[in-house]
Parts: structure tokens; C-alpha cells; sequence
DNA sequence: ATAGGGTTAG
């Protein structure tokens, strides 16, 4: 309408005739321009407008400003407006729980949980599901039962949603019982039902008992298919193939998700050949070089031995996610080509990607492959003070390697020392044999007590002695 | 006039 209006500019002048009166700026035109809004800082002048135009307890506009906020991953900014608002209602909360998870803060998500039923806020169907799943983020299985027992006690567990994600928590916390237990006595089972049920049973590896529920299950799908190959890809690869060709009989068409699981395959089997059939299967059928597949593929190539081609993937790919980038420098570190990996990560970081704690596993590993303790120092400290980056065991494998061939005994027990986070038991036997071989007294002493050896398998132990003394050749 | 569960990569 307004298009139409201003075609007729002799009518309707230009300037506004009245430079006092301001243009109406009620909850419709707030919703358009959070519509509208194409990034964070414009959201934050909506709000600002909305806040001036005494909007701001309008449940719907702060509804979707919260949403947008979450999407855009500015929690701190989403736990400002809320807790901004007067009385916010079950729907509000369950946004907010959901967005605290989505966004890696599950704990968060809890914290407002608890804060929620310590209100008298009444938890609805949704709500459930929603904290469910960020016990399962947080790994607070405690949590998890106590949530559990209260919708035991308002009546919620019986909706299919809820019992879903209770069985998907015990399982991804280790209580495969529990699921199961679950899973028995559901009296009605959806797709997804099964799928967890297989998907669990899956990930504690009783890939037996995996088959034996997937055989019985009815309306198999994609993804159901998808789990189970999942599940043989790492320990029975040649089987995982054999599933993924009684699918195609079957006519269920593979996903990204199905061919990623099958490079994993490929890769488990060092065999280039299958793996670039898997990438000519998926240029055939018309697959996007999406980040998830894209990722694996520079995976299996660079794994099975073809650098080369992890890279073309690599330059080819549009949208490159974290994972991506680091993949790619692991991959040029492990090849010997540590400038190259220098210089990709220095390309990450002119495009403004955020590196993690792997990214810096990998620049380190470089370091510690051409023995530069310079370097190494460099990157360790630019990490913590540029990027806030708390070291994992792995930094201080390779910075205690470092050190240790320059002969510093004095770093490396400060470095130990100085460990933040508990280092665990895959690390400890690697760190343990390095403190041995360069005869660092202090540190030994100090894993000693950290290092609970009944929980340490004698395999892990042997890889790990295996990697350091590969390092102490390279 | 808006929300939910299962499979993926470093």
C-alpha cells in the first residue's frame, strides 16, 4: 500500500508536512522489524525502540526478540531481556531453557530450570524435553532423575516426547539399564523410539543386541538405517557396507548423515578406493559438499593417504565450519607440511573464525614435529590470551615435550602443576611415560596421585606410549 | 501466533 502511495508524488509530498508528528510505532511494526532484522547490533536498536515505545512487556515481540538473540548465539544479552520481564509465562521460560542449551550453556539452562520450579512456575509438556535435554548436554544424571521423578509426579511422562528424551539420557549418561527399562515398558513406540533404543545400544557397543531391535522394528527409515551402519563403521566396517546395500534394495535412499557414517568406514579400513567411491556416489546423486560431509571427506582422504585430495575438498567447500578448519590443519600437521598448516590457520583467523582447544591441538603438534620450542611457547600463550582458551591435557602433552627436549625439567613441572582441568585417563599414560623417559621426578610424583590405574586399559596405555614414542622419533 | 524427540565431522 504504501508502495502504490508513493507512485504519486504530486499528491504526496516528499517531505513530511508535519515534522513533529512521529510515524506510529505499535506491536506490528516492532514484529516487522524484528522480521526484518539481519543481524545483532540491528536487534539491539529494535529493542532499544521497543523499550522507548514502551513495548517491552509485550509477551510475543520479546518472544521472538528472545528467539533471535538465541539464533544469533548472544545469551547474555537474551538473560538481560528476560529477566527484564514482569511474570513470564511457562513459554517464555521453556524458550529460554531450550536457547541455553542449543547455545553450549546446558548448565545455565538447569540453573534457570531450578529457578522456574523454585518460582511455582507450572512445567508444561514441552518443558520437560527441553531440561531433559540439557541434563544430557551437562552429563547431570543426578539432575536427570530428579527431573525424572517429577514427571513422574505431574503427570507428563506419559507424553512419547518425554519418555524419548528420559531414554536418550540414561543412555548417553552410561545407564543403558535404564533405557532400556524404559523402552520395555513404553505402550506405544514411535520411529524415534526405536531409533534411541538402537543408537543407544550402539554407543556402550553391544552391537548384537542393536541388530536384534532393529530387525524387529517396524517403518525402518533413513535414519534408523543410518545409526545402525553408524554403529559397524568403527568396529566392523566390511558389515557396515553389507547394511548400506540391503538399505539401497530396500529403496531407502542415504543421507549425508548415512554417507558420512560410511566414510568413517572407509577410513577404519585405510581404503581410499571405497572412500572415493563414497565422494563419486555422492557427486552422482547430487549431494552438497555440506560442512558435516565435506569434513569427512577431508577425513578419509587424508587418513586413507591422499592429502592432495583432502585438500581440493578442502578449497572447494562454500561454508566451512570449525571442524573443517581444523580438520584440515591436523591433516597438514600429520603430513609433515606444518607451514601449510601455519598458513591455513592464519587464513582462519583473517576470516574471523573462532579457533578452539583442537585447533591449538594441532598447531602444537606441528611445533612439537619440527621441534620448535618457540613456537610452541608462542602459540600455548596466544591461545590463553587471545582467545581464552583453558589448555586440555593434550597442550600439555606437546608442551611437556617440547620442554623436555630443551632440557627445561623446571617448565614442565610448572606447566603440570598449573593444569586446569582434570586431565584424563587416555592423557595421563602418555604424560606419565614422557615424565619417565626424561626422568622428571616431580611430575611422575604428581600423576601418581591423579591416576587411578584399574580404570586405565592396558590397550589405551600401549597407544598412547605408542604416539610419544613416534613423536620422540619424528 | 511462536517451541519438542532419534543418526554425522575435528
Amino acid at each position: 500500500m504504501v508502495a502504490c502511495l508513493s507512485c504519486t508524488p504530486d499528491a504526496f509530498p516528499r517531505t513530511n508536512p508535519f515534522p513533529f508528528s512521529k510515524p506510529k510505532f505499535g506491536s506490528q511494526e516492532a514484529l516487522l522489524s524484528l522480521h526484518k532484522c539481519t543481524n545483532f547490533k540491528h536487534l539491539k536498536r529494535v529493542y532499544a525502540k521497543i523499550i522507548r515505545h514502551g513495548l517491552s512487556h509485550d509477551q510475543l515481540l520479546i518472544r521472538r526478540l528472545l528467539s533471535l538473540c538465541s539464533s544469533y548465539g548472544k545469551m547474555d544479552f537474551a538473560t538481560l531481556v528476560f529477566h527484564q520481564i514482569q511474570g513470564p509465562l511457562t513459554f517464555t521460560w521453556n524458550l529460554m531453557i531450550r536457547s541455553y542449551t542449543i547455545n553450549d550453556c546446558s548448565k545455565q539452562a538447569l540453573l534457570l530450570f531450578n529457578l522456574m520450579i523454585s518460582q511455582g512456575i507450572p512445567p508444561d509438556k514441552f518443558t520437560f524435553p527441553f531440561v531433559i535435554k540439557a541434563c544430557s548436554a551437562a552429563s547431570a544424571i543426578e539432575m536427570g532423575k530428579v527431573v525424572h521423578g517429577l514427571a513422574i509426579k505431574t503427570g507428563f511422562v506419559g507424553d512419547l516426547f518425554v519418555l524419548n528424551t528420559l531414554m536418550d539420557l540414561y543412555f548417553k549418561c552410561g545407564r543403558v539399564d535404564f533405557g532400556c527399562k524404559i523402552f520395555e515398558k513404553m505402550r506405544v513406540r514411535s520411529v524415534v523410539s526405536w531409533t534411541t533404543m538402537i543408537s543407544g545400544l550402539v554407543s556402550c557397543d553391544e552391537l548384537d543386541a542393536a541388530r536384534g531391535v532393529f530387525e524387529k522394528m517396524p517403518g525402518k527409515n533413513v535414519v534408523s538405517w543410518t545409526a545402525l551402519i553408524n554403529g559397524y563403521a568403527r568396529n566392523q566396517p566390511e558389515e557396515a557396507f553389507e547394511l548400506f546395500w540391503r538399505m539401497q534394495l530396500d529403496n531407502v535412499r542415504p543421507n549425508e548423515f548415512t554417507l558420512v557414517s560410511l566414510l568413517k568406514a572407509c577410513t577404519e579400513m585405510g581404503s581410499l578406493k571405497l572412500g572415493r567411491w563414497i565422494h563419486d556416489f555422492a557427486l552422482k546423486n547430487g549431494f552438497k559438499l555440506g560442512i558435516f560431509l565435506g569434513t569427512a571427506l577431508i577425513d578419509m582422504y587424508s587418513k586413507c593417504g591422499s592429502l592432495e585430495d583432502a585438500r581440493k575438498v578442502f578449497d572447494k567447500m562454500q561454508v566451512k565450519s570449525l571442524a573443517t578448519w581444523n580438520s584440515m590443519i591436523t591433516s597438514l600437521g600429520v603430513h609433515g607440511c606444518g607451514e601449510e598448516a601455519i598458513s591455513v590457520f592464519a587464513e582462519m583467523e583473517r576470516g574471523n573464525v573462532q579457533p578452539d582447544a583442537i585447533t591449538f591441538v594441532g598447531l602444537l603438534c606441528v611445533c612439537v614435529q619440527t621441534n620448535n620450542l618457540e613456537e610452541g611457547q608462542r602459540y600455548f600463550k596466544y591461545m590463553g590470551e587471545h582467545y581464552g582458551i583453558t589448555p586440555i591435557p593434550e597442550h600439555l602433552i606437546c608442551m611437556t615435550e617440547l620442554y623436555s627436549r630443551a632440557g627445561m625439567l623446571d617448565e614442565d613441572c610448572k606447566l603440570v602443576n598449573a593444569m586446569p582441568s582434570e586431565p584424563n585417563d587416555n592423557i595421563l599414560p602418555a604424560l606419565l611415560h614422557s615424565s619417565k623417559v626424561y626422568g622428571i621426578v616431580n611430575m611422575e610424583k604428581f600423576l601418581h596421585g591423579k591416576l587411578d590405574f584399574s580404570t586405565v586399559d592396558a590397550n589405551s596405555l600401549q597407544r598412547n606410549w605408542l604416539q610419544v614414542s613416534k613423536w620422540d622419533a619424528g
